[in-house]
DNA sequence: GCTTTTGTTCATACTGAGTTCATACAAATG
DNA sequence: CATTTGTATGAACTCAGTATGAACAAAAGC
């Protein structure tokens, strides 16, 4: 399911867009300024950021090139005047399509959709943790001596979700819910064989991280560092 | 370089773009009309499609469509008005952008460089893949000691899928989306028995690659390292 | 027409990822 | 230190997902 995070100060055109896009099965998460986005999409890797130019604080352009630092996520600019020059001053930034408003909220799903579509096939989703590389296109881990290795889904995962927030603890309640789905409906206690499991496998290659227990919370990665 | 097709029975448009592109390292191709783009679209497969709507004989609607029929190239659309209505119509069909006239050439570069980008633009026909080559023109495997075998379509289209992205997964879905089309009301086994089809053509010739099966997930091509 | 090639569906067997479980272990609590 | 609570682990089990052969359908050659 994709995530889209879509950045307005206006409450209004967040729900409008919201409404819309969940309509499609995108999960829509809603912040208010430059701030709480970039908090946001540091630590939750959005599929695409749908954003507002004019916004009071850190403007869109700031966010844009910002967001450009933490990845290669699509970025959909909505602008209030259909100025060409900051069209092109956006596609400079990296911006991948433009609406301005008034916006149809079809027109947005459809570029959306697109974005989306595109992305999937373009854009390689990869996670480096420590010597390993984690490449969620091919769900392989490749070592830093070129060694690849797939691993079965749920290990890679769970080892893909570790590696994207490192230091970050996890409940096997969030785990599940991200992982397995929010409708699953078994043990929680399978999360702790994946995690086995995949102790097991990185044992014996010395890795430099591991995932550690945090006794009635859940788990976390924890890079070792030399 | 990639090479645009660009039709419109204005030849001052046409060369409006031609300019601009060619600026930008692009090869550009004119036609005047759909019947005369299509033909060439047929034999030379442009890496991107620059139309206009409003064009005598075959509109841009119908010339959406038959290209998309061809294959997933990129095609941008240029219109007259402003109409919303259009803009939906044609990301229904399949376009990916839009340009409203007049339009800025610059506009158009940085749209059908972002278009090109995004779609990772290859502009050959063939795919290597370890001692074969695929020629995507004649549906025909050319094998290192020069023996050629024509493959049947759905399997030539999966293998040059697979050899375009090698490690990359694709899910059965995916995979009938792209080669099937996406109105495809079939039974999402059959992607099985076209892999299965591959392996064993290719398991006497002792290839170095090999179709792998992620469970749950789909399929992947591992090209194998001496 | 007929044969051959290509594509799809189906039934069956098979595999292994994922789950569950029982037990052993470790950490907190008083 | 005894008890409780939470976690680790090995192994068994289950079943969703896959491989495969063959039958069937449809198109392409002859």
């Amino acid at each position: 399911m994709p995530k889209v995070l879509v950045v307005d100060d206006d409450a209004h055109i967040r729900e409008l867009v919201r409404l819309y896009l969940e309509d499609e099965g995108i999960e829509v998460v809603q912040k208010r300024n430059g701030a709480e986005a970039l908090e946001y999409a540091e630590n939750h890797s959005p599929d695409l950021v749908v954003l507002d130019i004019m916004m009071p604080g850190m403007d869109g352009w700031d966010l844009c090139a910002k967001l450009r630092e933490l990845g290669d996520m699509p970025i959909l600019m909505i602008t209030a005047k259909d100025e060409l020059a900051d069209r092109i001053k956006g596609f400079k930034l990296g911006t991948d399509d433009y609406l301005v408003k008034p916006f149809d909220p079809t027109e947005l799903t459809l570029r959306v959709k697109a974005l989306l579509k595109r992305y999937r096939i373009t854009c390689s989703q990869t996670v480096q943790l420590g010597d390993l590389q984690l490449d969620r296109k091919s769900y392989q881990v490749v070592y830093k001596d070129g060694l690849e290795v797939t691993l079965p889904m749920k290990e890679f995962e769970l080892l893909y979700k570790f590696g994207s927030y490192p230091g970050q603890l996890f409940t096997r309640d969030h785990l599940i819910g991200e992982i397995w789905g929010k409708d699953y409906e078994g043990d929680e206690r399978t999360v702790d064989v994946h995690i086995k499991r995949l102790r097991e496998r990185f044992a014996e290659h010395e890795s430099d991280f591991r995932i550690v227990t945090l006794r009635g919370l859940g788990y976390r990665l924890e890079v070792c560092r030399d």
